[in-house]
DNA sequence: CCCTATGTTCCCAA
DNA sequence: CTTGGGAACATAGG
């Protein structure tokens, strides 16, 4: 569920309500999930995002921080009121003024708690909000024979960016999903990395898309799925050319496109 | 019962 | 080594 401007929200809204509050318990209620340890009594430092990663460091000489990947159908639910914990409640967390729920249907969520790294280390992940270029992308990219939606999603190359906002960043590219990145011009590169940057931004000001499950920290939809123009939309016009959204499957993953305006080169 | 699902990882085959 | 396909993880919803 959660892609970058999922979490990126997530992050946002947590600084509002837990930035520099001390942990008062941590309940873990899914067998599953075995971290936790030591972080009661600590401060949260700072959260911060890496990707669909969440990591919210907390204080001490040797200061710890608590990773948090929310996969397909994690949430994040801040409780200000003690409320009962929802169904599929899978740990809480919580502070002198409320408590963090994560609850997750699909119980793919993880958790640990690490050392906190010194620094960042300069690693070869591209942040799309930070260091996304045409040139780097193309430098990535142009020995490999992927399509091109698939390297946009492959974590170990680009940091956050999921099966929605792939399909939306390439149709605003007039990009063909199943373009190998080879055969990509620098142009094309380009407008990637534009579609990429104006999409994202947008997204995170939605706070997010919610098309079924996603919902913030305090519960509320996104916004930004009244701007999908493709995912979700087989049959619809295109808004560009009227021709009607394709769906089909791309390496597993449902993907949307306009089959007039995303022609391969 | 069937199919689908916003993510990741692992195994296997070409 | 690279790439693609499929399954697995576990569950809800149409």
């Amino acid at each position: 569920m959660p892609e970058l401007p999922e979490v990126e929200t997530l992050c946002r809204q947590l600084k509002q309500v837990i930035l520099d509050k001390e942990i008062r318990g941590i309940e873990i209620l899914d067998p599953k999930l075995t971290a936790g340890e030591g972080i009661v009594g600590r401060r949260v430092l700072s959260i911060a995002r890496q990707g669909k990663v969440m990591e919210i460091k907390l204080d001490d000489g040797d200061g710890i921080t608590i990773l948090l990947h929310l996969r397909l159908t994690g949430r994040l639910l801040w409780q200000g009121d003690n409320n009962f914990p929802f169904p599929h409640t899978r740990f809480t967390i919580s502070f002198l003024q409320g408590r963090l729920d994560c609850i997750d249907s699909r119980r793919f969520a993880t958790l640990s708690v690490q050392k906190t790294r010194n620094s960042d280390f300069a690693t070869s992940v591209v942040e799309p909000l930070k260091d996304f270029r045409a040139s780097r992308l193309w430098e990535m990219a142009r020995r490999r024979k992927v399509p091109v939606k698939s390297f946009l999603m492959d974590q170990r190359f680009i940091a956050g960016i999921g099966n929605i906002y792939a399909s939306e960043i390439l149709y605003e590219a007039f990009v063909n999903p199943w373009q190998k990145t080879d055969s990509l011009s620098p142009a094309k590169w380009q407008k990637i990395e534009e579609a990429t940057t104006s999409i994202l931004n947008r997204a995170i000001a939605c706070r997010g898309t919610t098309v079924s499950d996603w919902r913030d920290l305090f519960g509320r939809k996104g916004e930004y799925q009244h701007y999908l123009k493709v995912y979700a939309r087989q049959g619809c016009p295109c808004p560009r050319c009227q021709a009607a959204i394709q769906f089909m499957h791309l390496s597993g993953r449902g993907t949307y496109f306009c089959p007039t305006c995303q022609k391969a080169d």
